[in-house]
Parts: structure tokens; sequence; C-alpha cells
DNA sequence: CGATAACTTGACGGCGGTCAAGCGGCGTGG
DNA sequence: CCACGCCGCTTGACCGCCGTCAAGTTATCG
């Protein structure tokens, strides 16, 4: 029987080039494979716990999670959505306080904190990209910031709308006609949208179906929308 | 004339050892030390503006600094706030979407950001330190979402006036009795206040109003605050 | 086809925003 | 030293957005 030559899983990995990894010739890429695994994680099911130990880090190679914290008496909040490619966790020695839990089925690469950290300090190129992932999102959080705080409930909407059109085009890969498309399908429940726009559900629903009615937006089914107007969802964001 | 030994005024810098310059040897820091300049800014006075080039980052040496974004028609929302040894602006190729501007008389360490970019890539513990500080910025962010999404106004208030107590005691340096101090000078006007918890500066003043009323904080001036019942503030908290 | 969960819709009320007036501390100038 | 004016803050009255509570409707799955 023919053996196939040695190679890790990481070489045909689909997010290869995007994902930190991407810092990481071929041999070193091969050792981090040795270090981490793949695992499935089904919608719903967690990944990391709030006020958690830590001891996870990992890379999404498919699906969508959502990172939250919540207060004691049961508000919670989505601090951060992660896409493929995007790395969660909380690496070099603190606890996280987010919890991170599956929105959709998904895949990830994951690696106890304490190989990665030392991985890490020996491939300053992997840090270094980590660095420029770790800033970018902070930038999109602020920006969230301002939205929480500042927008009424119909300007989070037509924000919200917006970034999920632009991010859910992003991970189409190549199209023929570049630009986000018009209509995309919701990784959130009525309630998890809410969540993220620090609003209840019926003011979510509310907003969905003024929308509709305005004839801004269709809502085929539950989680499919499909941007009609994009330029007065524009003008609602505020 | 005897001439004193070649010495950056990196070596005696109060933030030396907490800063992001903490990495470098006295070699290296004497390097960066002719890539930057020192400079005073005036509690209101801008250092950077809002959609801007990024050309600047800076580390602050002392004095506090806001991070800012607006909308449009004017609506500020705080987003971050520096204190000396945190480190401002944006490296690695984008523009900033956040104004900076020094709350009180302030100085900070500014380079021009190709120098820095540069530097810090040739420098592993330099960009080491500095994703350090931008993860736990992060985490800092993320609690502050929760904050603005998902608390009342009491629970705001009282969650800043515990946080300021924790922060501007760590700028004390070293106390004989550790721990945070149960009166400080607020940074911020009663706007800025309003600026950062997403409220409107009435109901910030009414808050400070109530919880004076009810014995749980004294504030012997506008900017001065005296922490009489730190448990009530927790409980306050959510 | 029924059960269950997710969502929508309606009625109502309260928190916090808006508008407006009053207060007070501080700096300036007489 | 005191009078004045300004600016930041406080307080009050009112109201609207959005949260709460409840009922009705639609998808989904056994």
């Amino acid at each position: 029987m023919v053996t196939a030559p040695i190679m890790s899983a990481c070489e045909t990995c689909v997010v290869r080039n995007r994902a930190i990894c991407s810092a990481l010739d071929t041999q070193e890429i091969n050792a981090l494979n040795q270090l981490g695994r793949r695992r499935a994680v089904t919608a719903g099911e967690p990944l990391i716990w709030e006020d958690d130990d830590s001891l996870l880090v990992a890379n999404v190679i498919e699906g969508v999670l959502k990172l939250t914290t919540s207060t004691e008496d049961g508000r919670e909040q989505i601090v951060g959505v992660a896409y493929p490619s995007d790395f969660i966790g909380r690496p070099f020695g603190h606890t996280t306080k987010a919890s991170v839990v599956a929105l959709t089925d998904a895949r990830v690469c994951v690696f106890a904190r304490s190989d990665f950290d030392r991985f890490a300090k020996e491939h300053p190129e992997l840090e270094h990209k980590l660095l420029e992932r770790t800033l970018a999102e902070l930038d999109r959080t602020r920006s969230w910031m301002m939205l929480l705080g500042r927008k009424t409930a119909a300007e989070k909407i037509a924000t919200f709308l917006l970034e999920m059109s632009d991010r859910l085009s992003d991970n189409v890969g190549c199209q023929v006609f570049p630009g986000p498309r018009p209509r995309f399908t919701l990784p959130f429940s009525r309630q998890q949208v809410a969540d993220v726009l620090g609003l209840t559900i019926e003011t979510v629903s509310r907003q969905f179906t003024r929308l509709k009615s305005e004839g801004v937006i269709e809502l085929p089914s539950r989680r499919e929308v499909e941007i009609i107007d994009r330029a007065a969802l524009v003008g609602q964001a505020g």
C-alpha cells in the first residue's frame, strides 16, 4: 500500500492563507499542527465558558460563533462575533471574561493556551499577525460602542443589517460582481440580534417589520434578509 | 566643563518600566528615542483627529486623554481613556476612527507611524508588549459594551465610579495601604461622564445627586468624589 | 397532525431624554 | 474687596422611545 507524503491538515485548510497561520511557512505550520487539533462544534454548543481558566485558544475554520458576557441576573450582551479565519480566546495569562458559543455548526482548530503562548513567542511573524488582527478587532469593537451608547433602535438595526451584508459577503470568497450581496442568511435568531444591539427581541421584531413595510428590506424567511433599498438603510444608520 | 554621559530622556522616564518600552534594553531604547519626541498637550487640546491619516502613535507619559467617535449630527461617544504608560494610535496601515483629546494637561511621547511600524517589526519583544496591551484593552472595551448595551443609568454610574476608583489609584504608584482609595478627582466633566456611559448630562447629574442623598458618596467639589459606602456601589453596579 | 419554540403584534408604562429655568463657583474688572 | 457675568452643573416638568407583559401567529420537527 502506497503511503501519501506526510502533510499536515493545515496545508489544505480553507483558511490557511487568511488566518494568522499565513505568517508561517510549511515547516513552521507543521510544528504548529502538532500542538493543535481540529474540532467540530454544533450550533448552540459552547466552546469556552465565561470566567473560564481560558485553557483554549482557537482559529475558526468554518461557521460563526458569538462571544458574550452576562450579568448575574441573566442579561446577556454579545461582545463579538467570530467568522472563519478569526482567532478566538485569550492568550498570555489571563482568564477570559467572555463565553464563546457556536451560532452555526462550526469547525475550529484548537490549542492549549500554554502551548500556543510558547509557540507564539518563538514566532514573531505569528505574533505580528495576531497583533494586526487584535487591533482590527479593537477598532470594530469601538465603533460598536458608538452604536450601543448613542444610536436609536432604528439606527442600530440599519447599521446591523449593513454590517451583516458586508461581513457575510466577505466570506463568500470570489464573487463575479464584488461588493456586498443584497441577500444573506442571518446566523442570528431574533433574540441574538437583540443581544448584539442592546435591545429587546420585541423591538428588533418591530423594526424588521417596519423596514419591510417601508419596502427597504424583504424577509423571505425568518433567517433570510434581502436588502431592497440600500441607500435608505444607509440613510437610517445614523 | 564636564559633560554628562550621553543618555536618552527615556532612561529617566517615569513610565520607562510600565509602558511598552519596558521590552527594550538601553541600546534599543536609545534607538527608539531617536525616532520620537516628547510633546506637551494642554487640557482640551486634540492630538489626533477622527478619520485622520493616523500619522501619529504615542505613549502617554503623564495625564489622561479620551478616545472618541462621533456621528455626523454631533453625538459623541468616548470609546476609550488613556492613562500614563498607555499606548495610543493605530499602527500598521489603517486610518484611525477615533479622535484623541487631552482631558488634563498631558505629556506624550510621539512617533511618526511609519517610523514606529518599522522599528516594531524589527523588535519582536516590543510587539509582544503591544500585543498584550492591546488584548487587555480589548477585554476592557468588551466589558464596557455590556455596560452600554444592558445596564441601567444607576448601574452605569455605580460601575463607572468603581472603575475610576480603581484606575486612578493605580496611578498613585506605591500606597502604604494597597487597594483603591476612597477619594479621587475625576478627569471628566459631567458631559464627558455622560459621553463615556451613553447617557445625558442631566441623567448623570441626577444619579450623582441620588447617590449623595443616599449617603453612598460625597461630592466635595465638582470634580471630586469620595466613596463612603463602597459595598452599596458594588451592589448597585449590576 | 399536534407540540413546541420562535417570532409577531398589541397595550401599556417607566426610564431616561428633552427642554427650560435656576443655582453656584470662579475669574475678571472696577 | 466686592459686583458681575459666565459657564458648568443641578433641578423640575414633561414626554416619547423602548422595555414589559401578554396574547396571537407561524415555522419546524417528531
